[in-house]
DNA sequence: TACGGTCTTATGGTATACCATCATATAGCG
DNA sequence: CGCTATATGATGGTATACCATAAGACCGTA
């Protein structure tokens, strides 16, 4: 959206120079998700070091970011991947059900022409995706969706709170997109939500949602069972 | 409640020697709450390290963690106490209410005379320090209150989160209590929450919960307006 | 006096060093 | 052969060292 903002008067420098740590983190986090590093694996320092190419000053800085994140988990003898239990994952989806449906009814009852383009871009992204199988990238595609769907309804903090979520859960989101059912009904009631939204109709909008969450819900128990 | 379960065949080791950074991170996020650093406040790492009389490599890794649970804000020169916008703060107040509401309701259903009695202990231990006037502990108090209820009512991931939540507004709440009613009406409510729940009341339960909230809002709404 | 340049210092980012502990392997002793 | 004890390595916890940068102080010149 804004690259470069050297137009105008705006010389504006807003991100001082990345740090390494910065970095890490991002990789860190993504690797995890993305089930790189599987639930309950410990994380050994020095070998993080190694793999990522720095200090473990920056690597334990990182791991204590993502234990505070609720990613990692440390044990006595170090960090492990937090791995879910079937009940924590049941409550993660009812409070991403009662965070996520206000927030796109809100969403819908103020969506102006720029939020639904924007919504609808980012469907057709999670549509493309899903049509190339690359799961990983249909899943940032929908955290997209979602982030804007929050900001646009002002729940900016409840965002924050579900983007947290949504990074607990992923490795079952990943696990539920192999569900060939899934990968049908899920972008379905993505396109449902949006519809709502740019119908303005808070109610369907709800719905559509707490729908969604529902199905998703019932097949990572099916999946977490076996 | 468990001090030294040295009785029974239960010899458990259950907590690996506490590491300086568990300590500081403890005290840091309770100076914090408390107002010692006040909101906006450069926190620069070696005059921690001093006041602390720990390394920096500890304080960064609590900075680090804090910084993750929205206490403390890292902007380009630094970490910085995190400041409470008047809209965060009103997000806050809404998700709080639908997800302690939805705890409390959750507990109201299966409380059983344990969990009525620990809730009683906590609301005596709450009047029993607002006679005393001594605020941080009623802030303590109410978060074993809630600790409670969440964990009665199974919903240990929200409490979580709205343990998290509770930090963030706790320099409002510090000031709240600063109102004469506040000191009367907070107590009356909370007591109303837990008659309700021994009463296995759920709808009576949710609703003094969501009042209590919503008068903490308008409280903090009038302070934080000036 | 005003402007510009340089030096100093405060501070965060990063890397490294050292230590205690725990597990494992190996050797010695019965 | 088996058991114990010591050595050794792996790993996290903590402290320290070094560097780059940004902000302020100080000084000299026009």
């Amino acid at each position: 959206m804004n690259e470069n903002a050297c137009e105008m008067g705006n010389l504006r420098i807003d991100s001082p120079p990345t740090t390494l740590r910065a970095i890490a983190l991002e990789r860190m986090r993504r690797a995890i998700i993305a089930g790189v590093f599987k639930p309950g694996q410990r994380l050994v320092e020095r070998t993080l070091c190694e793999q990522l190419g720095v200090s473990r000053s920056v690597i334990r800085e990182v791991i204590r970011h993502l234990d505070a994140e609720g990613l990692v988990m440390t044990t006595g003898q170090g960090p492990v991947v937090a791995k879910l239990a079937w009940d924590d994952a049941r409550q993660i989806y009812e409070i991403r059900a009662a965070l996520e449906s206000a927030a796109v009814e809100a969403c819908a009852r103020v969506a102006d022409a720029g939020v639904k383009a924007e919504l609808r871009a980012a469907v057709d992204e999670i549509e493309r995706r899903a049509a190339e199988r690359d799961w990983m990238a249909v899943l940032e595609a929908t955290e997209r969706f979602y982030d804007a769907i929050f900001t646009a309804g002002g729940h900016t903090v409840a965002g924050e709170i579900v983007r947290r979520l949504h990074g607990r859960v992923a490795q079952l989101r990943v696990l539920t997109l192999g569900s060939e059912n899934r990968r049908v009904t899920g972008p379905r009631r993505i396109r449902e939500i949006c519809e709502a939204i740019t119908a303005n109709d808070p109610e369907a909008a709800g719905a559509a949602c707490r729908t969604h969450i529902r199905e998703a819900c019932a097949i990572a128990e099916r999946l977490l069972a076996k």
